[in-house]
DNA sequence: CCCTTGTGTAAGCACCTGCTTACAAAAGGT
DNA sequence: ACCTTTTGTAAGCAGGTGCTTACACAAGGG
């Protein structure tokens, strides 16, 4: 099925060249986010595709320009759909949860791209300058935006032990217990902040992992 | 001068093996820091180095062992000769002066590195394990130890977003608002972390120091 | 039918990587 | 002097990288 074109849509495609794009970009960003830009090589992807690496150039004509339409397809879905108060937990579940389905992982292919070259920092200062702005309207201080970098500095610290390093016991924590001392510590920072289970949530013994989504 | 042997010590090096050596693993050092593991090519080092790349791998065996001696070098120094208490903002603030002369760049490297490969991930590790351990016996609570991650999280995500990342305003910030800010709202994480400033610096002209404990 | 256009593939190119080998030159002992 | 050991160098190797080129099918139009 994965091969038979279908024609239903639209006629302009003979043998499906928008699900081959589109099978390349999907085999990009988990490629991506397992090893980082570097050591996802364009074969890899273009395996994982199940096409041949030509393919990946005729689409996209480098691998960086790939990389980019990486980044910028899921990318900002979080950023555009969580309110600012609510953004910072709801990044912080989402790095904690791994590579689940249907997570945002632009955070996480940026931390295991960093090394690899400058215009990879820059396409991770790039998303960095969207979380730190809608993190810096959390405080009122004038030192809001150093506030806001500092946040997210934390987030991508935490992920950064996780997800790359593999520090324990923090892989292992619950998320829910990383999430309440985290939140709780940077209540100082951000005064805009909801504390972690102020709300409903009991604050014992939590199994649950649904955020509250705004 | 780098090219006559000095006898003088010991007669056992004719041409300064020793020298070479040093040089060498001075070389790596900054390479390592500038670029991180897998940009620093053994070419450019043995370049700075002033030596044949040949001698690199006579002296030190490989790459990743000569990457090993250059974060056993000056590595544990400031692990060793910090008390617990002081070693987070020590650490922030050697971080935060950036490439400055004798500043202990192992962390820098590390960060640098991340994406390299799994074997500089386990240096990582390693070294975040005996940082983290120190960083835990600043709390009392049963989770000490990931409280004391959470710490070095922040700390290694600090230091990514301004020597990587590049992120502004937290490059350009001033290190005692950084400090201020950060050992301020971890102090509700770990209690046996001294309050910035505390001491002789009457800050408060921009925000409060006193973060909702737990 | 041929011919054009879009989709896919195999093979190769130029370059860079860590690492090795063969060889030259300095010191020192005898 | 001669020879050995140590220090240094130039050239090369095997493998991997991003990217390109030349070519094989599948459609549709004339």
């Amino acid at each position: 099925m994965a091969k038979t074109p279908q024609h239903g849509a639209a006629s302009t495609t003979r043998r499906d060249a928008q699900g081959t794009r589109l099978r390349l970009l999907d085999a990009a960003s988990g490629l991506f986010a397992e090893r980082g830009y570097e050591r996802a090589t364009v074969r890899d992807i273009a395996d994982r595709a199940g096409v041949n690496q030509a393919l990946l150039f005729r689409y996209f004509g480098s691998k960086k320009a790939l990389f980019g339409e990486v980044m910028a397809r899921g990318g900002h879905e979080q950023l555009r759909t969580t309110p600012a108060e609510r953004l910072f937990e709801v990044a912080l579940r989402g790095m904690l949860a791994g590579g689940r389905e249907g997570a945002d992982r632009s955070l996480e292919v940026c931390l295991r791209s960093i090394g690899g070259s400058d215009e990879i920092a820059g396409a991770l200062r790039g998303l960095g300058e969207e979380y730190a702005a809608v993190l810096a309207t959390l405080s009122e201080s004038d030192t809001g935006t150093l506030r806001g970098d500092l946040a997210l500095s934390w987030l991508l610290g935490i992920g950064l032990m996780r997800v790359v390093v593999g520090k324990e016991p923090l892989v292992s924590a619950d998320p829910d217990t990383v999430c309440r001392l985290v939140v709780g510590a940077l209540g100082g920072l951000l005064e805009g902040l909801p504390q972690a289970g102020e709300a409903g949530d009991g604050g014992g013994a939590d199994g649950r992992d649904g955020p509250a989504r705004g």
